[in-house]
DNA sequence: CTGCAAATGAAAGACGTCTATCAGAAATCA
DNA sequence: TGATTTCTGATAGACGTCTTTCATTTGCAG
């Protein structure tokens, strides 16, 4: 068990001076091709790599990561803000510093004012949730040019713009809430009702294809697609004049926010017949008391906390300089009354 | 924003040397009770932490740790063994070796052993699937005695003799699984059968009580328990017996092991007949493929990726000497065929 | 008061990397 | 060839903690 290589031991394999593989290593000051070749070889040669300890030591050196989380209605994007707030920095080592800024939702100005604004300070890497536009992109081009990682978070954006993409397939999530309707029907006859923000917002889009790709097989039919633009009123309003013009409806899938309006009129409902089916996503406050309150059968979650998780772990993987990582897509998670967290008090003692 | 306190201002605040300070810090040396508590008072007004970098520095630390892991015909911990050797360590600072123990299932004496043999080499954390009997505790007690964390997984243990417990809580898995057998069956009687390894094991009792939790308040009724001793052709041909006695099963609910034998089973039944609604337990490779050829219909995972994670930072927490962070018990996955991880490609492009 | 043990202080050299400086060598151009 | 550039080497002082050594002081018992 020898100890790992060092620089001074990649220079002298290199056969030039400890100053020189600095130089290569941190690209600094001007060095002769063949130098540069022969610290790299030495480098692959000897497996080196860098001490991030002592490197962060000499530095003193403080990770300070920003969240760009949209602002507005829409209670997800609070219980991401409460995740950050709590969120241990990757364990163990610390001095992480991590900001949080909250811009207007789906408004491509201000996203990019406020990009612009972390250019100026002194940014280890950024995470965004993606939408493009208005100088969004310069934006981010700006902040990558500065040498800050950029990852998209819940949301996409092109793949060169950003240097990752940490959240789930909407198609995916769709065919989820499919699958479950399907099983809740039991080989029955049924009609399914969706319900989105808007045809526009793409997560939407993918989700309802990923719902009809799974009901095309089945005996299940859909009933036309209801628009609630994620408010808690319009989604209301629209949906009690469906159930109440189309009592056929056997199971509602929700894949837009505004859900609390949706509750209301699930709670209002006669309980006399069985009411509908219903699949909703993420699980906010409220979408979570309905569950315990058996008004709604199952949430799909993309699981914040894991997304945070990973996007912390790859901020810091980025800004060490690291290889990134292959990171998977997130898995929704399938949320019903019996398997929430931190409901039950555990069977034995807790974890302390 | 003036630096962080380092050993040095602890000991000028404190009114002595670096070397008492030292002492204390790392409890080397008789240091007298007056200074101690200064030193700590210290501490604690300037809010020293320990810059983790330069301790590991220093020391040239490398993390040890071990995972032991039973052996035996269980699929479920050769998918453990997987994901442990794919870990990153938890990313950023590497400097982590892990090294995993098979020992015989089961069997306490063999572990008692193994741990004997891991308290001679120098380790700084150890996980291991809880049993006890037979040693295990005089060999668990002599390791946490050389400073040495020691971490329940999967399967817990007396809260005092381990530092912590990551793993699921069974009772809330087996009321997952009843219901989700009471949303398949959508309001219609049914019969439900239990199948578990042995009532012994502590983990499928309770899992079995969850589920009788779950559906006493139901229409379903409760078929007798099979018990399958977690072995493929046990489980097989004892299924087909009641298969073929009792036909009015609508629903099989497996908390244990030996799913390979139950698929089979299933796999063999007339097509004419819709068969009964399925869940079983980890998302092993047979389980998987049923999942995807439709034999079955739900798979609760305990997630051994997040156990490991969570293991892993819990072990590097404690190795810190950081206080342990409090950990919740992990929420067990459900999936059906729609959102098995890694089986679709990404709407987009991935990650990369 | 002496003698011994316990407690403390002072200091120095690691650990591996960053950062800077300065002198000297090699390559380039006129 | 000499006068510039462009590279390179040598070196030294951080960063904050660990570890050890040695000398000194303090406390306490006899």
């Amino acid at each position: 068990m020898k100890r790992a290589p060092t620089l001074v031991d990649v220079a002298s394999q290199a056969g030039v001076s400890y100053a020189t593989v600095d130089r290569v290593i941190n690209g600094r000051g001007a060095v002769a091709e063949k130098s540069r070749a022969s610290v790299l070889k030495a480098v692959a040669d000897l497996g080196y790599v860098r001490n991030v300890a002592a490197a962060n030591l000499a530095q003193r050196r403080i990770y300070r990561f920003c969240f760009v989380i949209p602002e507005g209605t829409n209670t997800f994007f609070d219980r991401v803000c409460t995740i950050l707030r709590n969120a241990h920095p990757p364990a163990g080592t610390d001095r992480v510093q991590i900001a949080i800024e909250r811009v207007a939702a789906f408004d491509p100005a201000a996203l990019a004012h406020c990009l612009t604004k972390l250019a100026q300070i002194d940014m280890d890497g950024v995470a965004l949730v993606g939408i493009s536009g208005a100088g969004v992109d310069n934006a981010i081009a700006a902040l990558r040019a500065k040498g800050v990682a950029v990852l998209a978070m819940i949301s996409d954006m092109p793949a060169p713009q950003r240097d990752a993409y940490i959240g789930i397939d909407n198609a995916t999530a769709g065919r989820t809430a499919g699958g479950l309707i399907v099983l809740a029907h039991g080989g029955r006859a049924g009609r399914v009702l969706p319900i989105i923000g808007a045809i526009t917002a793409r997560d939407h889009a993918e989700r309802l294809a990923g719902l009809r790709e799974t009901l095309a097989p089945t005996t299940l039919t859909t009933a036309p697609l209801v628009e609630g633009r994620d408010r808690h009123d319009v989604v209301e309003a629209r949906l009690r004049a469906v159930l109440a013009a189309d009592p056929q409806i056997t199971a509602i899938y929700s894949a837009g926010a505004g859900n609390a309006g949706l509750i209301r009129v699930i709670a209002a409902l006669p309980a006399d017949r069985p009411r509908p089916v219903i699949v909703l996503h993420e699980l906010v406050a409220h979408n979570r008391a309905a569950l315990e309150a058996g008004l709604i059968d199952i949430v799909i979650d993309q699981r914040p906390e894991e997304e945070i998780t990973r996007t912390l772990a790859l901020l810091r993987s980025l800004a060490d300089r690291h290889p990134l990582p292959d990171a998977p897509l997130i898995v929704p998670a399938i949320y019903i009354r019996e398997n929430l967290p931190g409901t039950r008090a555990p069977s034995e003692g807790p974890a302390t």
